[in-house]
DNA sequence: CGTATTATTGACTCCATTCAAAGATAGTGG
DNA sequence: CCACTATCTTTGAATGGAGTCAATAATACG
């Protein structure tokens, strides 16, 4: 994969990426910093289990799932990550990540490479708060991911639903319609379901008329029904 | 609540607190920020849900939980905190603190005081990337609860006794006879388990000489067969 | 010593899984 | 462009693991 220098100060993800908050010239110094690296496609590895942590990512389009492997093969998807969201952080801690990242489709990241992060640390503690105000986000997400773990499939599929429409209309993208890059295999995987489930759970919500489902295109047709279905949560 | 002046230099958590591969002079610094609360019960809060964020704590003696309500008052325990373990995490993001923290028995604790981090960043890069390590390892342990909250019932019971008893071990403690400060309900709770469900399983590792059971005195007999239940994890 | 809380044990029920088979979709090469 | 194949999805029927309900026993506490 070959880097190419970046300028945050002109990207697109200019106010929902790492910069939010920060001063111009904060920005530029951490544009001197930031690199992009290409396209990936469907399947490939942004990084592996066990890699040595080379920096925190930032996904600049398209989306990519975490995942954990057990010593028997199985895959688990702890997270999916969107535009503009950041990962790497499994690899902070121990300078190797404790998880695999791999694409969900076509995408594009840039990267806070590791080796500048402590100097960036010491001129720009803007920054730096706003990776901890980040890895804590991550933490409190994993928090609801985890109460959420014990609620029966309806809420789970539920939730997952809404909290995806939610990060996308964060992002200035559709809320109400939007195309899943996961397989109900994946879906399943990642809220501890069988696929079976998923789908009769997906079909159950289109005869309820809380969304529509074409495949893996999801429109939303009735988002306060959809979030009575979890009234218990949040 | 006091706050008292305290030494980390002479702390008897030395290493394996913060301050653990940071020079003299960092710790003096560090030191310097420091306080001290004194001494909670059981049941006391040490901060509630939404109270303002004022610093990471170390926990010096005793254990506590870390619990979230969803609007139903259903409590949900996220986490049990260790001697040496630190917590405050989950009020980093948004200044305010996304769950509660209980002290499950008596206990103290030490506080790095928010108001004193930006300039600790500054300082001392160390402790920034030690906090960040720290913060990281957490995120760890929440992608194996949430692996591990796909699993049977016998296998998370099997794996919440085998963490406990090592990251005692980790501190010093004895690994192999403890004292749970948890309720069969607490416990239950945290997994995702009935509470019957808990004290099922519980008499039958020790009909299969697993472990002995006392009450809430937990000695561990056979750590290698223990640990087969869960082969397919980590 | 008596009361409240916590723990054990059994019987029954149900949600979600597993197994199985058929149908739809996407991607590939002729 | 269509046929062919691999992958993914839907749907039904049967099974089972863990929950719920209920009653008793043990422990902690004032």
């Amino acid at each position: 994969m070959t880097l190419t220098q970046v300028s945050c100060s002109n990207c697109s993800l200019d106010n929902i990426c790492l910069p939010r908050g920060l001063s111009q010239t904060e920005i530029d110094n951490i544009s001197k910093v930031v690199k992009a690296r290409k396209t990936l496609q469907r399947g490939d590895f942004i990084y592996r289990e066990g890699d040595h942590f080379k920096g925190i990512l930032a996904i600049k389009s398209g989306s990519a799932k975490l995942v954990a492997n057990d010593n028997h093969g199985n895959e688990h998807i702890l997270n999916i990550l969107l535009p503009g969201e950041l990962l790497g952080f499994d690899g902070l801690s121990r300078e190797k990540h404790g998880c695999a990242a791999i694409a969900l489709e076509t995408m594009t990241f840039c990267i806070l490479p590791a080796d500048s992060m402590d100097q960036l640390f010491q001129n720009l503690p803007g920054l730096t708060r706003e990776l901890f105000r980040h890895s804590g986000e991550k933490m409190l997400e994993d928090k609801n991911q985890l109460v959420l773990s014990k609620r029966p499939a309806e809420e789970r599929l539920a939730y997952f639903l809404i909290s995806l429409s939610e990060r996308l209309k964060r992002r200035g993208f559709s809320s109400s319609e939007f195309k899943l890059s996961l397989t109900r295999q994946e879906i399943g995987n990642h809220l501890g379901l069988a696929l079976e489930t998923v789908s009769r759970l997906l079909k159950k919500f289109q005869d309820d008329e809380l969304i529509e489902v074409q495949n893996r295109f999801i429109k939303i047709k009735n988002l306060g029904l959809l979030k009575n279905l979890l009234q218990p949560l949040v």
